[in-house]
Order: C-alpha cells, then sequence, then structure tokens
DNA sequence: GCCGTTTTCGGCCCGACTGTTTTCAGTCG
C-alpha cells in the first residue's frame, strides 16, 4: 500500500511540472485525478500491476497504466526524469505563492528565471515583474506581499484548534433573530486533521445585521473585511474567520458547495453535467435552466440518485459509487461511544486523580474507563515503578467498588522497548486488566526494524492495543518509518485493537490507515488519551478521524457493552481475566 | 491524458473576482 501512495505522489509531481510548462489543463487534470483515484484504492497497486489490470483504475488509460508499470518494474520513470530536465523543479514552489497559477509561474520562469521564493520577492521589490505580459503594478504588489507573508508561513490548524473557536463563534451567532441557519462549512465540517481557513456559513435574508453582529463579537480583534456576503475577523487568538451569507432559499446547494472537497465537488458537478445539468452553489438547474434542487443538501444528492453522504467521506474516495449504489457505511458517532481506554492520571504525567476521571467519565455517560498510566522507562512522565502499579491496583479495586457498576479497568500505556519487548516483567504485566503498547523512544530505527520491533510487541500475549501506532505530531514530527500493512494485519490476526489516538496533534492512526485497518479485519479503539479531564473531549477527534476513514461502530471495541469488552480481553489471558467473570457472576 | 446508452473526436466543473484588458485571461475556492 505504501507504493500506492508513492505512484500517487509521482503523478501528481509530473503534474505540478505540467503546470509549470504551461501544458494543456486538461491533461494536467488527467494526472491529479488518476493521483486520486490511485490514493482511493484499497488494493496494492502492485498487485493489480502484477495482474494486468492497471487501466481498470478509474482516470488510467494506456499512456498511464504504462507509466505506471514502468516506475514500478524499474523504480523510476524516463518520462518524469526528462520533465524534470526540461523544466526547473524547485519552481513548483511559486504555486503555493497566492496570485501565482501555472501561466504567470511560466512566464517568470521563462522570461526571468524565477525559481524559488526569496527569488521571487526580490524581483517583486525592484519591480521587475510589471512589465511581464499577464502582470501589472497590482499584482507585482500582491505577490511581493504574500511573498513576505508566505517567508513566515502561517501554518494550518489544527482541529482541534479551530473546531472550538468555530463552535464558540456560531453559539454567539445562533440566536441572532436576522439568521435562519448557520453551520461550519469547509474542511472544518469535513473534519479533517488541518484546517486552512475556518468557514462558517449562514442564511439569512438580512446579510447586512449579520455582518453587524459578526462584526462586533466580543472575541474579535480586527475587522478584516466587512460587506454583505463575506466578512471576515481575527480573534483574539489571531485565528482568521470568514463568514459566508447567502440566501435561505440556495442554504442547501451553498452548504454543500462550501463543505467540499474540491475533488468531491468537481465529481458531483461531473455528475450533474452527464444528464445535461449544471450545479453550483445556487442551486442544481436543469437544462432549461429551471432549478432542480437547492434548499437542501439531501436534495440535491438525491435528485443526482445519490444517498446524502456525510461530510467527513466527502473526499472524492469512492463516497459517491458508494452513495449510488446505496452502500455508503453506517459511521461511528460520538454517542456510541460507550468507554475510553487511554486516560492517564496524576500517578504518572496526568493532572487529574483517578477518582475525578471517574467521575467525569460517568458524567460524560461512559459505562467504562482504562488508566493507562506510563510505563517505568519512560522518566519524563513519571512512568509507573511495579510497586506503584501494585498500589494502584489496589485503588482501582477500591473505586471499582464505589463506582459499581461503572467499571474502572486497570491499564498501562506500555513502551515497546526497541527490541520489541516490553517495559515490564511478566509477573506485573499479569497484573493489568488491559494493556496499551506504544513506542515511545528510538524513533529512527530503520524501517524493518521498527516494523519488527511492533510487531514482536503485538505477539505478545499480555497486549491488547497498539498505541498511536506511527507516532507522527502534527504538524512538525511526521511518522516514523514502519510498514503498517503488516503490523496491520498482524493486530487482525492476533485481535489486538489499534488505536486512532484522539489528542488533536496526533491523530494516529490516520483516516486512510483506519480505513485501511477496517479492510484488513483489525478492530480499532478510539481513544482520548486525555491528561485531564478536560481532554476527555479528545475522543471526538478520535470519532471524527474514525468517520473519515469509513468506519462503523463494529469496527470499534470501545462502542460496545463493557460485558463484550471484557470478553474480548479474555481472548488471550483467560486465566489473568477470569477474575472479571467471577466477580460479575457475584453481581 | 481520459472517456463514450447521443461521441473513438471533442469534449473535459462552476462562478466570482481582479486586473489588465478594450473583450478577457488568470486565479481562486
Amino acid at each position: 500500500m505504501r507504493r500506492n501512495e508513492e505512484v500517487a505522489l509521482l503523478l501528481d509531481n509530473i503534474a505540478e511540472l505540467l503546470m509549470l510548462k504551461n501544458e494543456n489543463p486538461y491533461r494536467i487534470r488527467a494526472y491529479t485525478t488518476a493521483a486520486q483515484n490511485i490514493r482511493a484504492l484499497s488494493e496494492d497497486i502492485e498487485e493489480i500491476a502484477r495482474q494486468g489490470r492497471l487501466d481498470d483504475i478509474p482516470g488510467v488509460g494506456k499512456a498511464l497504466a504504462a507509466k505506471i508499470r514502468e516506475y514500478l518494474e524499474t523504480g523510476r520513470l524516463r518520462y518524469y526524469e526528462q520533465l524534470k530536465q526540461e523544466v526547473p523543479i524547485a519552481a513548483v514552489d511559486l504555486l503555493e505563492v497566492p496570485g501565482i497559477g501555472p501561466a504567470r509561474a511560466h512566464t517568470l520562469y521563462v522570461s526571468l528565471g524565477i525559481t524559488t521564493i526569496p527569488e521571487l520577492l526580490e524581483a517583486a521589490q525592484q519591480h521587475k515583474l510589471r512589465d511581464l505580459p499577464g502582470f501589472g503594478p497590482k499584482v507585482e504588489e500582491r505577490i511581493a506581499r504574500e511573498a513576505a507573508r508566505l517567508a513566515q508561513r502561517t501554518r494550518r490548524l489544527l482541529l482541534g484548534v479551530a473546531l472550538p473557536i468555530a463552535e464558540e463563534v456560531v453559539a454567539l451567532l445562533r440566536s441572532h433573530p436576522a439568521l435562519e441557519a448557520i453551520e461550519p462549512a469547509g474542511s472544518l465540517r469535513r473534519m479533517k486533521e488541518t484546517i486552512g481557513d475556518i468557514d462558517i456559513l449562514v442564511a439569512s435574508r438580512q446579510p447586512e445585521a449579520v455582518t453587524e453582529a459578526f462584526t462586533h463579537l466580543p472575541i474579535v480583534r480586527e475587522v478584516l473585511a466587512t460587506g454583505a456576503t463575506r466578512p471576515s475577523i481575527l480573534t483574539r487568538d489571531g485565528l482568521q474567520v470568514d463568514l459566508r451569507i447567502v440566501a435561505p432559499d440556495d442554504w442547501g446547494s451553498a452548504l454543500q458547495y462550501f463543505t467540499g472537497s474540491k475533488d468531491h465537488n468537481i465529481a458531483l458537478r461531473g455528475l450533474a453535467q452527464e444528464r445535461g445539468w449544471k450545479l453550483s452553489e445556487y442551486g442544481l438547474f436543469g437544462r432549461d435552466g429551471r432549478r432542480l434542487a437547492g434548499r437542501t443538501e439531501e436534495e440535491i444528492y438525491h435528485a443526482l440518485g445519490l444517498d446524502w453522504i456525510p461530510p467527513e467521506l466527502r473526499e472524492n474516495r469512492g463516497e459517491i459509487e458508494a452513495a449510488r449504489e446505496h452502500r455508503l457505511p453506517r459511521l461511528v458517532e460520538l454517542t456510541q461511544i460507550r468507554g475510553d481506554l487511554h486516560v492517564h492520571t496524576d500517578w504518572s504525567d496526568g493532572h487529574d486523580p483517578p477518582e475525578r476521571l471517574v467521575e467525569a467519565a460517568i458524567s460524560r455517560g461512559y459505562q467504562y474507563i482504562a488508566f493507562a498510566d506510563h510505563s517505568q522507562s519512560l522518566g519524563v512522565a513519571r512512568g509507573l515503578s511495579p510497586e506503584q502499579v501494585r498500589r494502584q491496583h489496589q485503588l482501582i479495586e477500591e473505586l471499582n467498588q464505589r463506582y459499581a457498576p461503572f467499571r474502572i479497568l486497570h491499564g498501562a500505556e506500555v513502551n515497546i522497548l526497541p527490541d520489541g519487548t516490553l517495559d515490564y516483567p511478566e509477573e506485573v504485566l499479569e497484573l493489568f486488566d488491559i494493556v496499551t503498547a506504544s513506542v515511545h523512544s528510538a524513533f529512527d530505527l530503520p524501517r524493518e526494524r521498527m516494523t519488527a520491533r511492533v510487531l514482536r510487541a503485538i505477539q505478545h500475549p499480555a497486549v491488547d492495543i497498539l498505541g498511536h501506532p506511527t507516532g507522527r505530531l502534527l504538524p512538525s514530527r511526521p511518522p516514523y518509518e514502519i510498514d503498517l500493512e503488516p503490523v496491520l494485519k498482524a493486530a487482525a490476526e492476533h485481535g489486538v485493537a489499534v488505536e486512532i489516538n484522539g489528542q488533536p496533534d496526533r491523530l494516529d492512526l490516520d483516516d486512510i490507515w483506519s480505513r485501511r485497518a477496517i479492510d484488513l479485519g483489525a478492530i480499532l479503539a478510539t481513544n482520548s488519551d486525555a491528561h485531564s479531564i478536560r481532554q476527555l473531549e479528545n475522543m471526538r477527534y478520535a470519532v471524527a478521524t474514525a468517520r473519515r476513514g469509513w468506519v462503523e461502530a463494529q469496527h470499534v471495541i470501545n462502542s460496545k457493552e463493557l460485558t463484550d469488552v471484557l470478553t474480548w480481553l479474555e481472548r488471550r489471558a483467560p486465566a489473568r481475566r477470569r477474575r472479571w467473570r467471577m466477580e460479575d457472576a457475584r453481581r
């Protein structure tokens, strides 16, 4: 599956180079479409190639199939090498500058030899751009501004940062009398792991009144734009929030349009066009220009012969086909979650004591919680010594008495040591009801050793959950080198659940791998990894990621009743866990 | 470069905005 991404990336790179050559845009799109479709495959592209079925992939015809085959067989692609000779690959960076698209980038490097953003900035400041065809003083000015801004680039926001702010704005505006509907749109509504802009959509017949209220909210630091359709503010935290105000009649088509993704919308408009119809933010229109749908999203999807598609799936990764064939997944919902299996207490690096966490979990409506404090070798997080584990075990037994029928599982987040062994001896591991095994050290092992390390841990009979399987931290730390495919297969085989860690900077597994995991038959655990009561809220981000990965409740272990979870925990170590059965019998 | 119950050639997503134009190209979302 790693090769799928490799091939997709190759095609995307070619598309960018073709842009710089100012090639036929449809030819360019053929490459990006093919890349997109390859990413959406649930099958290994090497396997598909071996069976000679490459041109069965939508968007892949004879020419692309040959290129993909060449790349898979030889590790390189002559066409791409040649293209790189013709076009300076560094110039791809220019496309990131707002105001520069394929045509201007082409002009820049052909006539001035500019390939980097610093070069661009310098040329703009020396007024070398304004006389180029398609440029002018205004464009030059804008490019100078944007290039300078890009130098100190503003990052994309984490979902966990953007969503609470958007919800605050929505809550503040919701009761305004001029407002008929309000909803976050864009990547936020799709719950992408990072968000570019915070876009909020409003339906109103009095846009001026809404704009007035919006630009005077208490959280406003600065008003960036007023105007009746698209006011924009900077919040006190320095985040930009754009409001889009549309007529109530257009609500459905506008919400659909502004939710995206771009690729999903393009595909949808393609469907409309096949029938001679037209789809835009103002509605779905027939050949005669009569409006067929637009008041609600459902109307639009149904008119196109589709089931309504949950926003999290709208990435053009097969959801449109599934909607047509009425086989969209019934995505897991936050309300179906019955417990949290990864919570830290103040015994290690959490902030709150076990009792308060239990009470918070009960008030969230959970049936169970698993404490998962760190293991002994993780000094920075005050990992628990075997002696502390024994004391914590006693405490948890007491708490179980006090809070029954709510159940506290004694767990641990046990380090997977570099050789794949676990960070406690067997007699300590036996004390736990549930063990999450995670990598917290030696992140830079070579791929094969890292994979072997994690595989060994999965095979250990004490391990129940594989914690944050790639170790990535958004946006700074990339995943460590690991081959997830065999890891997920092994997890499926041994009944080890794979975590979707809900910390906003982890979301690990991510959406794509979560989907792959359930395809391989693995079960998942959506966990908060909370280090405080407040962070129990991270569960929603774990669930959101699962939903983006087409995950249903049946795939999520902590959506199951306590008794089912206990049965699952017995699968490998019946003796160790038999006492649960005995206690249950006594209750 | 892909694709086909109107097509193997001629299409390929839509609308708004901006600035550079004197009728429209380029960019964006």
